[in-house]
RNA sequence: GGGCGAUUAGCUCAGUCGGCUAGAGCGCCUCCUUUACACGGAGGAUGUCGGGGGUUCGAAUCCCUCAUCGCCUACCA
């Protein structure tokens, strides 16, 4: 069975065999594989919108909540993955508008409850591709417990958190200028806004003072970039301080057109450094203006409608689209003489995220949440560190955030999403929250109650889920169990709208955090370093790279046959420093699919030979502790040990990339380019040797391939089953994914080892340096003559013999103090050691030369800088005592080394 | 306007407390189809650490400054 795996690894054929075997399993349980005494580690995932698509920024994302996840369910904490989807408000209800629109009718024409009943018909029809797609990805979430933000468990948690907030004062009703969206006619928060700098106009108008000139002046000069909003001008204002103007006060101005006189208005907001100091006041249409007007009592003037139409206060204008009028306006205000000029700007505009318009700033009435107390209450949950971001510069990004946070625009007037629990009472006009539908008016008794027809803010929904998720606001188990949750995983993008008003809701609603680490990583980028998205055609689709197809990317067309999804995922940690970004390309992932070949193989020669000699069971680490073992053995278990303790700090650290390196170098270095290499002869050579070499193997392949584990989940598990079945035990009967991660061994490591491989593998290389300078075909078998300053070193090294032969390829080997070279030879330095390699054929004595020329230059540029160094007094004075010894020992080892190196030069002359 | 990040080999990036001749992957050159793997093996070449100044015995690393690119943010006069 085990010989018969494929030369190459097809992932397509093992990945979703593997997943469902898991499933089937349990393993993605809540729970599953703790152990006792472990505390519990969650994570909420951050729910994608039921209308997604799987793309590359959610690969990276749950690639990394993958990795921790399964890292601590293998270190036996009570572990879950939260799953779920989020109903996605406006971009949803933008969906299913668009169909409406292709079959020629509209939601209002559907009607409130046909339409959402559309809705949710959609959502279970299409909705959900994205949690499928989740799991090609290995994602080892509980899917028992998956959740949808409109859940009726979700649902009721909104409205409780609603009435609670209200009931705190801290929901309330009231008219303010928000940011109006005329497409989807509904509010829109600040997040949902998208300022974009756009090259526009700047018009100056004329406004003619009424009774004629004061000081000689008959006119005051306005610029604005939107002179539509002229006709809701309620005033001018202008600097008190502003010499030019203080005689104005309190006149009053023409407007051209319409022919309405409006007052002059002194105002701080009115810079006289900017355009001509005086400012058109439009409280309806301008956030700032608004302001003013409430200062004067202007009151208020809507010229432009919420469709983005001209109102009848627009006179002959009205009805007319409001850049149509701006147009049209123009040209009679050119007419008439009052526009004085244009100039161009580029300024920054406001748009809808969904929908693309430019936001039109509107007065109405619209549910708000207070934010200042809840950040107030927010913020020292991160000053002290109980809520760590990482990396650790966006605490100052958020805490600032918080720190000058505006109230939170909630409602929106669309018909997708939670509605908001209040009721107006028909007979004395007052509000009633409640968490279920009143029958009575709280206030007056009366039954005559309509609910308000508007719904939340999605984010609304969102800031409950780490704990709504769990059951809140009942007392579920698993509230107690899971919560606080452990990490979360995210974009910068959404530090303020979500990441913050999680804290924010969970402190309010429960006294506690929703978690402990935030952990914010890069964006994902094409290759020109421009962020990846669907309408730019620089998107790299997940699925494609994982199953194969092809991909259009950049105008370009790449064939993919598919990595497979371990090959994505470590190509994604690899790639995972401290929350850089992520250049991509399509060819990028062949990183991950050649190690994942090269894991596939190990296994495969491990298997190979466990085949032919099968081992009793799958060895422990004592019984590895009772074999006779070789150097080469104690050599790898140590160097085993350091990779398990380099893979789980850098992962406690969250340092993806070095999780994933350092499980790449013990790999490919040490394990494969070593120690396989010298198994095969062990394995040659049979008996005990063969023994301990294959029990020696399984261990490091067994300890490897739960280290690698949490970021290449399938192919580890599908040959590690595979394993199971050498020593005559069955697969799929337990799990590696739920399997114990390892811990360092501490009888196996040894200080004294790696420096002795080190300098055994620098032999090894300098013979087949001199092999490939020489021109010898791999396979030439030299002899070498190792000279040693002494018989002790000679001796040390004669104990490796047999490795030196068998990875040098020798003919023969002779190490001793002082051995003579050998007459037709080629050295090498190796510190104190000369390494004479004998050649009978013809010796490029130039190549040698230049080669020697080069190291000795290398050497004593080295020296001189040591040598200058502890001829400064300074330095020996103010570095550490250490640091001198080591620089005086160093210097002393090269210095060896350049003698050596000279006497080899001058013996090639 | 303000803030943050980046700038290291041809390309993509590591480089933790300032300390040994600055590393990896890809690409490149030479050799090798050796019974785990050519998605491979062996060996090799490649650097003004963006520029300038400073601190220090010592700077890719700390400070100042300039440049370029990117992101976030700001009341659209």
């Amino acid at each position: 069975m085990a010989l018969e795996l494929p030369k190459s690894y097809d992932a397509k054929a093992i990945e979703s065999d593997v997943y469902r075997r898991w499933e089937e399993g349990g393993c993605f349980k809540a729970g599953a594989g703790k152990r006792p005494g472990k505390p519990h580690y969650a994570i909420a995932i951050p729910p994608p919108n039921v209308t997604g698509v799987l793309h590359m920024g959610h690969a990276l994302n749950n690639a990394l909540q993958d990795t921790l996840i399964r890292w601590r369910r293998m270190q036996g904490f009570d572990t879950l993955w939260q799953p779920g989807t989020d109903h996605a408000g406006i971009a949803t209800e933008a969906v299913v508008a668009k169909q409406l629109q292709e079959e020629s009718t509209t939601r209002e024409a559907l009607g409130r409850d046909r339409f959402i009943e559309r809705v949710w018909a959609w959502k279970e029809q299409s909705g959900g591709i994205i949690t499928t797609q989740l799991r090609k990805l290995g994602s080892s979430c509980d899917w028992s417990r998956e959740r949808f933000t409109m859940d009726e468990g979700l649902s009721r948690a909104v409205r409780t958190q609603f009435k609670n907030l209200y009931d705190a004062g801290l929901i309330y009703r009231g008219t303010r200028m928000v940011n109006w969206s005329t497409v989807l006619k509904t509010a829109l928060s600040d997040d949902e806004v998208i300022v974009q700098e756009v090259q526009g106009h700047m018009w100056k108008l004329r406004y003619r003072l009424v009774g004629g000139p004061i000081a000689g002046v008959d006119e005051i000069q306005v610029e604005t970039t939107r002179p539509e909003t002229f006709f809701g001008d309620l005033a001018v204002a202008v600097n008190a301080k502003d010499e030019r103007y203080r005689a104005l006060i309190g006149k009053r101005v023409r407007l051209p057109i319409v022919g309405r006189d409006i007052p002059i208005v002194a105002d701080d907001h009115a810079d006289p450094e900017k355009g001509t100091g005086a400012v058109k006041i439009t409280p309806s249409h301008d956030p700032n203006d608004y302001e003013v007007g409430k200062r004067h009592q202007l009151g208020l003037l809507q010229v432009i409608g919420f469709d983005g139409r001209m109102t009848a206060e627009a006179k002959h204008f009205a009805g007319m689209d409001r850049f149509a009028c701006r147009k049209a306006l123009l040209k009679e205000l050119e007419a008439s003489g009052d526009l004085l000029g244009v100039t161009d700007i580029t300024h920054a505009v406001g748009h809808s995220e969904r929908s693309k318009e430019p936001i039109e700033p509107m007065v109405t009435e619209q549910w708000f949440v207070k934010m200042g107390p809840l950040a107030a209450r927010a913020l020292p949950e991160t000053i002290s560190g109980a809520v760590a971001f990482h990396p650790e510069r966006w605490t100052k990004v958020y805490c600032n955030w918080l720190e000058n946070v505006r109230d939170w625009c909630i409602s929106r007037q669309i018909w997708w999403g939670h509605r908001i629990p209040a009721w107006y009472c028909g007979t004395c006009k007052q509000i009633t929250v409640g968490i279920d539908a009143p029958s009575t008016c709280a206030h007056c008794g009366a039954r005559d109650l309509a609910q308000d027809p508007d719904v939340l803010d999605t984010w609304f929904s969102s800031a409950l889920w780490p704990f709504s998720t769990l059951g809140w606001p009942e007392a579920t188990p698993e509230l107690a169990r899971y919560f606080p949750t452990s990490t979360l995983v995210t974009d910068r993008g959404i530090i303020y709208f979500w990441v913050a008003r999680m804290v924010m809701a969970s402190l309010f609603a429960l006294d506690k955090k929703p978690f402990s680490d935030v952990y914010i990583h890069g964006t994902v980028l094409d290759e020109r370093g421009v962020k990846m998205s669907k309408s730019l055609g620089n998107g790299i689709d997940p699925l494609v790279m994982i199953e194969g197809g092809t991909q259009r990317y950049l105008g370009k067309d790449y064939q993919c046959s598919g990595y497979g999804a371990d090959a994505l995922r470590y190509t994604l940690l690899d790639m995972t420093t401290e929350g850089q970004d992520l250049k991509l390309n399509p060819t990028k992932f062949e990183t991950g699919r050649n190690f994942a070949n090269k894991v596939w193989n190990a296994g495969r020669f491990l298997l190979m030979n466990l085949s032919e000699r099968p081992l009793a069971k799958p060895p422990t680490a004592s019984d590895v502790a009772a074999l006779q073992l070789g150097f080469e053995e104690r050599w790898l278990l140590d160097r085993l040990q350091t990779a398990i303790a380099d893979c789980s700090s850098a992962l406690e650290a969250f340092r993806f990339n070095d999780y994933a390196n350092a499980g790449y170098r013990f790999f490919r270095d040490d394990l494969c380019d070593w120690y396989v290499e010298w198994a095969k002869r062990q394995f040659k050579a049979g008996g005990p040797a063969a023994t301990a070499a294959g029990t020696v193997l399984w261990y490091a392949v067994d300890k490897v391939l739960r280290l690698l584990h949490p970021g290449m989940p399938f192919i580890t598990e599908y040959l590690w089953q595979q394993l199971q079945t050498t020593a005559g035990g069955a697969a799929w009967t337990s799990f590696l994914m739920v399997s114990e991660f390892p811990e360092p061994e501490s009888r196996f490591a040894d200080a004294m080892i790696a420096p002795r491989m080190d300098e055994l593998q620098r032999i090894v290389t300098a013979v087949r340096n001199i092999r490939n300078q020489q021109n010898l075909p791999d396979g030439t078998k030299l002899t070498v003559v190792v000279a040693a300053p002494d018989a002790t070193r000679a001796q040390g090294l004669s104990s490796h013999r047999d490795f030196l032969i068998d990875r040098g390829n020798l003919l023969g080997i002779e190490i001793g103090a002082g051995l003579a070279k050998p007459a037709t030879s080629v050295t090498e330095v190796i510190g104190d050691l000369k390494l004479h390699v004998a050649l009978s054929g013809v010796i490029d004595l130039e190549k040698l030369k230049a080669n020697m020329v080069k190291q000795i230059a290398g050497k004593e540029k080295s020296i001189s800088g040591k040598q200058g160094r502890l001829a400064n007094a300074d330095y020996i004075r103010a570095a550490p005592p250490e640091q001198v010894a080591d620089t005086r020992g160093l210097l002393a080892k090269e210095q060896v080394e350049l003698a050596n190196l000279k006497e080899t030069l001058a013996g090639l002359e």
